[in-house]
RNA sequence: GGUCCAUUCGUCUAUCGGUUAGGACGCAAGAUUUUCAUUCUUGAAAGAGGAGUUCGACUCUCCUAUGGACUACCA
């Protein structure tokens, strides 16, 4: 049987997005793709205490950069509509009701802070404190109490939950498409709280199962924290009846700090000089800022390549890939296990090759601003064409700058280490000459010139290093950039003369 | 502490019982070059440890070690 593939990615608005979670929300656009599915996004909104403004904006706007499609959910709509758990919230008392008639649940009126309580006391002993079959019978729960208690304490406003009453002794056998089989003994987990009545919310766990069941999920593909809690959600779906139609899962490796132990965490990123948001964020309740890719530089496109190969490879020994390309080539089994470290020089190297490959036309387009800042006015052409020039040897965009100034502003101050070099002995003198022989070339082009001013070079029997970088230090002030007739033909001829003119009357040769 | 997951060059990874264990980033050396880069070539660099199974194990099983996740009325 092969039904319709649907995915979602359910972030909670809880802060900005992490590239983790940009990783989790690829995989599934991805998967999604590659058979014909639908990509859903859900927002898991149930904890009122930790909701973030503008984290949900800051979700769906980082989605959209990294080129991943929302088909149905927030932002966009569709048949289970609303999207967001906080709009959904009527309906799940209902099914948390539906596990207490069948006796898969329980009301449970203990406070948070006597289970507090519990938990120091047990330690103190030095026991662990397990809410489940050893205890739940001793406590205030709809378990140990008489039904007409349990509904004069509901009457009289008292707060209470619903928690799942975890089977003592059971075997859950289950299957995850990336890690396999995994068994585990129900006596060893928890009876979690499905319901709050505090704030008429559902925790995480029930809004999961019951959106994934009524919105026809397919396919659950997270992060692998989840991992402990899927015995949890296979018996929801056991108790619900689901078993039928309930997704498979998919619990994807963490990504790891660069160095030392851990998953990658915002402060990572912070020391280490590299973003770990895909967007600029900032706190709107401490003012906060955190880097993002998008504003540091990065090519979405390189972003996306470089998280796709986080944690998944095609198999062979490609590593640049369009999505397009991701998407006609990912599949589960090729995601490997462990967790992967982040490396910030891979993801440089990345963008340095979308750079590479980017036509005189994209640069252009991305270099105006940057030259508008530096109050210079060019047409797309020639700011394509600086680009072009130059961009082998750029890895931002915002390299450009440094690398391709001289092309538009003639050098104010020269380079020490190439004066101290080049402006001594007879080069002044030679540099005089070679104004000459330019300023008697008509066709400056960059093939013209070079063979002119080449066969000058030899006839004189000079140096051409001493002559080439005498010229480069006239003309770009230092001693970079590209070969010397890209720059005489970039700025022409009139300019070269007045560079020539302007290093011979303003700075003193040295010695 | 308990449960679960993982373990190949420094890092990301290939290998699905038989390979000189391959590639990429980074690093080093060399070549090219009028400068700085780019580019190219080359090099160093790995199966956590121990038992099995097998003619043969990086690959399968078990143990140990290490790392990680989870262990909230958070997701």
């Amino acid at each position: 049987m092969s039904r319709e593939v649907r995915v979602r990615f359910a972030p909670s608005p809880t802060g900005p997005l992490h590239m983790g979670g940009v990783r989790t929300a690829l995989y599934n656009y991805l998967f999604a793709r590659r058979h014909s599915g639908k990509m859903i996004l859900r927002i898991e909104d149930t904890d009122s205490q930790r909701f973030v403004p503008g984290a949900e904006e800051y979700i769906i706007e980082s989605l959209k950069w990294c080129g991943i499609e929302i088909d149905e959910g927030v932002g966009v709509g569709g048949p289970h509509a609303p999207y967001r758990q906080s709009e959904r919230r009527e309906i799940y008392l209902k099914y948390a009701k539906q596990l207490i008639e069948a006796g898969w649940a329980y009301y449970a009126f203990d406070t948070s802070e006597e289970l507090d309580a519990l938990r120091k006391e047990a330690e103190t002993k030095g026991e662990t404190f397990a809410y489940n079959y050893t205890v739940r019978e001793k406590l205030p729960t709809s378990l140990s109490h008489s039904k007409e208690e349990v509904e004069a304490r509901i009457a009289r406003g008292d707060i209470w939950v619903v928690r799942f009453k975890m089977p003592e002794n059971e075997i859950v056998e289950m299957d995850d498409l990336i890690r396999g089989h995994v068994r585990v003994n129900t006596s060893t987990l928890d009876d979690k709280v499905l319901y709050k009545s505090a704030d008429a919310l559902p925790t995480y766990h029930l809004a999961n199962i019951v959106d994934d069941h009524l919105m026809e999920v397919s396919h659950v593909i997270r992060g692998e924290e989840w991992l402990p809690s899927l015995p949890l959600h296979y018996l929801l779906y056991k108790a619900f009846g689901w078993t039928d139609t309930q997704p498979q899962f998919a619990h994807l490796p963490l990504l790891l700090k660069p160095t030392g132990g851990g998953k990658l965490s915002k402060r990572d990123g912070d020391k280490m000089g590299f973003p770990v948001f895909p967007l600029f964020w900032k706190s709107p309740a401490t003012g906060e800022t955190a880097h993002g890719y998008r504003e540091d530089g990065y090519f979405a496109e390189a972003f996306v390549n470089m998280l796709a190969l986080l944690g998944w490879n095609p198999g062979t020994e490609q590593e640049l890939f369009s999505m397009e390309q991701l998407i006609a080539e990912f599949s589960l089994d090729r995601v490997s296990k462990s967790g992967a470290r982040f490396q910030p020089d891979k993801a440089k190297w990345f963008n340095a090759q979308y750079m590479h490959r980017k036509s005189d036309e994209e640069l252009a387009a991305l270099f105006q601003p940057i030259l508008k800042e530096h109050g210079v006015e060019v047409s797309d052409e020639l700011a394509g064409k600086a680009a072009g020039i130059m961009k082998e040897r750029a890895t931002f965009i915002t390299d450009l700058w440094d690398l391709t100034s001289y092309f538009f502003v003639a050098p104010t101050t020269y380079e020490e280490k190439q004066t101290k070099k080049y402006w001594k002995g007879e080069n002044p003198a030679r540099l005089r000459e070679v104004r000459e022989v330019l300023a008697s070339i008509d066709d400056f082009s960059k093939e013209n010139t070079e063979a002119v001013v080449g066969a000058w070079i030899q006839e004189k029997e000079y140096g051409m290093g001493q002559i080439m970088n005498t010229l480069r230090l006239a003309l770009v002030g230092a001693g970079k950039g590209p070969g010397m007739y890209d720059v005489t033909a970039f700025i022409g001829k009139e300019e070269c003369l007045k560079r020539i003119d302007a290093i011979l009357t303003n700075l003193k040769p040295i010695e």
